[in-house]
DNA sequence: GTCTATACTCTGATAGAC
DNA sequence: GTCTATCAGAGTATAGAC
């Protein structure tokens, strides 16, 4: 990406970086086109293409822009807190980033789905030794006798899978439920219930 | 698709259902084309039109396929039976269909996340109405005191977003479980443990 | 019925005017 | 810095030989 400098290339970077999430998040990466994109920025697609020598830097740049962001969330359990109650702390965080930034997870999913190539090169270490560390906490919760023995890493993927599945499956989640829901207020409830019977020793 | 008469129709037939899956499940719709499903099949492009008059038609024939076998596993709910059990076969049929399956799994997961257009127009009605059938049928468990009182509509979606996880994303589950674990068997055992515990009055 | 050749469109990327 | 014009390659689809 090209070093924003000017007030023009600070808010044309952006455009492009936001219009691609967009798009990258609906169509995956080779769905996404970088007409489409330079339409939804709002440029012509050389000069979206002066800012990002190619299709790959964008969708590279979007990645790993939004890693941190999406890790976050699992860092924050406190070892030193109340086992059940950090656990549903974390599962609303990840709700909330589901609510919050529905196109990111999508873009994950997109990446995930179709072989992940491009982000579990970079990432496939930092990942299992942030979930191998967590999931030792949970393990040591669950000698204690404080929350339901449980296999901790698959405790983690329920998390991850009941949170996500409202921001990724959307359009099924709001067809099936049909008119006057709003999923993630049903959710909230829905999941807190669901984690706290089964945590709960 | 050409009404298939002699042999090698048939079997050409069904290595482009086959192949179109792979890639289809792979790439999505818009990311699949058709070279490499020919290269797939084993067959030359234009042969492969000569079977199909279009990509959207390949498209269409393999989303239609599967669309029954998807669905089974939520009909054959049984509300003549022990509800727990009845739930927690119905998570087990599931799995293994993302066991089995995980390619047509990956084909919805990559339809639905990339906005559904082609697929819900056509069973929004249905899916829907089988849904709140099984979700009646749910409701009346709890108002009976058989099974925990939970929203019946988001009990089912976590059902299919559990066990759908394990084949969407299946390069991340196998990432961060590391070798040595057999995903399938592991998430049979949690999901057991996880749904009882919720459900159990 | 199947293949070769090809038409035509879309896509990513570049050159060069302004 | 941004635009118009354009290229090469990939993509869907068709024509016509065999």
């Amino acid at each position: 990406m090209l070093k924003p400098k000017t007030r023009i290339q600070e808010r044309n970077s952006r455009a492009i970086l936001e219009a691609g999430l967009e798009v990258f998040a609906q169509q995956g990466y080779r769905g996404a086109t970088l007409d489409e994109i330079a339409v939804v920025a709002g440029l012509s697609k050389p000069n979206l293409l002066y800012y990002f020598p190619s299709k790959d830097a964008v969708y590279a740049a979007i990645l790993s822009r939004q890693l941190e962001t999406w890790l976050d969330p699992l860092r924050m359990i406190d070892p030193a807190g109340d086992p059940v109650e950090e656990m549903l702390a974390y599962v609303r965080r990840k709700l909330e980033l589901s609510r919050d930034y529905p196109r990111e997870s999508r873009l994950f999913a997109n990446e995930v789905l179709q072989g992940a190539s491009r982000l579990l090169a970079g990432i496939e270490g930092p990942l299992k030794s942030l979930v191998d560390e967590k999931a030792a906490v949970l393990q040591g919760w669950m000698d204690e006798g404080r929350i339901a023995k449980l296999h901790p890493v698959h405790l983690i993927f329920s998390i991850w899978s009941l949170t996500q599945h409202y921001a990724d499956f959307d359009v099924q989640v709001r067809a099936v439920l049909g008119t006057g829901h709003d999923p993630y207020d049903e959710a909230g409830a829905f999941l807190d219930h669901l984690f706290r019977r089964t945590l709960s020793v």
